[in-house]
DNA sequence: CTGCATTTAGATAGATCGGTCTATACAGGA
DNA sequence: TCCTGTATAGACCGATCTATCTAAATGCAG
């Protein structure tokens, strides 16, 4: 079943976005890319903005179903540490040069309030799905950890397009470590 | 003393790159903002790419200088709190909407070599000077400690975006005091 | 006052931008 | 077979982009 050309634009503009950046990349590019002409793109989404929209929701939606695959098949108390990993290896896999989310945030804040929110609401979302795991593995007496935890996260995405994944990826435990082992001593 | 026409073009450029993005701000819109003709901005830099990287330049020095500052007014042993303290401190005051390095390291990935060369090359020196701090204080003897910080301050920067300053910078001093004390309680 | 460098005003260039339009081709289902 | 929805090819629009050019005005130093 080939995909549809909807699909391959979807992919081929999440690449070029991601890889040259929002404004930076033209319709023209897109469409070529994908192999398709200018008026395909026009038929499945109204306007740049919204299939930029499209992308973004499409890529979060991904990011979230392996992020929940993971904690589903963690461990009782293992969830936060499930979610952590998981994060790493979407970085590993999908997100090396920078958070997409983050680049969307600072080339729409004063463009596209739509598109700011979107963004936006994708990172809030993975702090709420932070608070989650941490009150399921019942460590939610330790106040902001979750928060201390997504802002953890929120530098590994930098610190892989610096300093590599690996090193990126085993900095990230640490700190993941000793933040949990500092709660985990904290009798509630 | 008036600020020259050359300084009022980079304090412009300044804000607008970093609030509407550098592909998204064009040339017509600098000159307008800071009073001045186009041929005034091609007469002090030879194009828009040489306008951000003197943009990006001034600022990092401006960044340096602040941190320089702070460290040199900590006592000793306290050199790398200060020079977290001392990186909040700029947040607060100048970059609550994100990291201008990590945009422009976004626009420029597949744009312009020099330019992400430059962003890259701003943020692996602050990371050097926390392991110069970290050295200073005696407490290099704990691999990577310098790396983690470094971690934790980029998260910052997405975080001071996203939850607010004070929020931000409170968890970034949680965290940061954390692995100090980890890294002190181990003797050399 | 003169001379030089800077700034101004505005036209101009060629490219690219997002978006629209028409006419044609082609597929699969009724 | 015909009909409908989708894709194609390509012209076209006005706006904006970076960059250059000329000619006049301005300001400051010698």
């Amino acid at each position: 079943m080939p995909a549809s050309k909807r699909d391959q634009l979807l992919a081929t503009a999440e690449r070029l976005f991601y890889e040259q950046g929002f404004h930076a990349t033209g319709i023209d590019r897109i469409v070529a890319a994908a192999g398709v002409v200018r008026m395909t793109l026009y038929n499945h989404f109204p306007s740049k903005e919204a299939l930029v929209a499209a992308v973004l929701k499409a890529r979060h939606e991904r990011f979230i179903a392996s992020l929940e695959a993971a904690m589903a098949a963690a461990a009782p108390g293992q969830k936060t540490l499930a979610l952590v990993e998981a994060h790493g290896h979407w970085l590993e896999r999908y997100s090396q040069h920078g958070c997409i989310m983050a680049k969307a945030m600072g080339e729409f804040a004063e463009h596209s309030t739509e598109i700011h929110a979107l963004a936006a609401a994708a990172k809030t979302d993975l702090l709420a799905r932070l608070e989650a795991a941490v009150a399921r593995d019942g460590l939610d007496h330790h106040a902001g950890l979750a928060r201390r935890l997504f802002m953890v996260l929120e530098g590994s995405n930098t610190a892989v397009a610096l300093l590599g994944v690996q090193t990126a990826l085993a900095d990230t435990r640490a700190v993941t470590d000793a933040l949990l082992a500092t709660a985990r001593s904290e009798t509630p």
